[in-house]
DNA sequence: AGTAAATCAATACACTTGTACGGTAGTATC
DNA sequence: GATACTACCGTACAAGTGTATTGATTTACT
């Protein structure tokens, strides 16, 4: 095994603890923003010293990175576990999937300012721009076979271009979330566009 | 007058310095994001003193402030431009207006980036916010108004919702814009979906 | 018991940051 | 020519930054 993840003994909780550190971390960018970041703030937030932090993150990029990492897996989960559980209809997966970009809550709020601003930093930062999106390219490949799913079902034309489809899809929500985060438009119409838009797209007769 | 601004004698050429400041500061958005940003940089960008930036802004604040409502400005004359000049059809003006969002060249693509900045922070400014959500209020009144035109032509069902039309149409061309922003999608595809929505709406038979 | 690694804590360092301040030169108005 | 205002420049400063370093303590395994 070598450099696998320890499970007994020293270091054992090595992970959980950087999880831990990532959390304060996310708490601050919520908060402050990005830029406002210091490693001691994440420090003081965690409630370890700069030393602890510094052990567990060699530099701060490398906290950042981790940081996306750790929120763009959460989110991964959230949506594997709509897609996974029961039988659910493709469009209801879609629409819950969808409507995960939409700040309807507090907690989506939070994530949603969040990724917002690491959007922001990606755009010079090459290295977190790949993370970046790696995590689009993964929901987007899930919202094309969603939808190809649909097709099969014969609840969506199957004249339409599923990638196409599912770029529109994709694009609209995340522009209605972040319409929505800066505080122009309600979350209520955001989903009010976004229902429109499924129930065009679920109509089989053109 | 006053308090008016000065159009002979000492300060005429005052709003145009501090436009010129401005523009560096954007420069420099664009190139190392919004956070990298320090007066220093900003004066040597401009080839002026830091003193000198000093004197045409009393904070660094105000001048994010001023930079945003600059290039906010430029964008409302672009719009003004394509909506005064000749008789466009209303789709061609709402197709003009919403291809503004998307990358296409490297002048879009730099003032989308400011954008994306300006977003971000605005989360955490409300000073920011208050002033990007005019903004987007001005363009979407526009959008509304476009559709509503094109409703009044009979190139658009009567039935359809304005708002919630030109709601839809700015989320989907600002999320598609974020996403070639990032490097998730081309220019061209992201055109294809705005157009291929512009079609739709203007579907009078459906 | 001994050893080595992990886990911190504390401090120091070199920089950068926004802002404040003092001074000087130019210009318009009286 | 006195006055006042604009337009700078140069410097100084306190606060905060990421990172390096050193050392102490704990833990696990032989």
């Amino acid at each position: 095994m070598g450099k696998g993840i320890r499970r007994r003994g020293l270091g054992a909780r090595h992970e959980d603890r950087r999880r831990q550190i990532a959390e304060a971390l996310l708490t601050i960018i919520n908060r402050h923003g990005l830029d406002a970041v210091s490693l001691r703030d994440v420090a003081a937030e965690a409630e370890v010293s700069l030393g602890a932090v510094q052990h567990y993150f060699r530099s701060k990029d490398e906290m950042l990175l981790f940081a996306l990492d750790y929120i763009s897996e959460r989110g991964t989960e959230r949506v594997q576990q709509s897609l996974g559980l029961g039988g659910k209809p493709p469009r209801a997966v879609l629409r819950d999937i969808l409507a995960e970009l939409v700040p309807t809550d507090d907690q989506r709020r939070a994530e949603l300012r969040i990724a917002t601003a690491f959007t922001a930093r990606s755009l010079v930062s090459p290295k977190l721009a790949e993370h970046l999106r790696a995590g689009y390219d993964a929901l987007y490949e899930v919202l094309v076979l969603l939808i190809r799913h649909a097709q099969d079902a014969g609840e969506v034309s199957a004249d339409l271009d599923p990638e196409q489809a599912a770029a529109a899809l994709f694009a609209l929500a995340d522009g209605l979330g972040t319409h929505v985060l800066i505080g122009h438009g309600s979350p209520e119409t955001a989903l009010a566009v976004l229902d429109e838009h499924l129930d065009r797209l679920f109509s089989t007769t053109p």
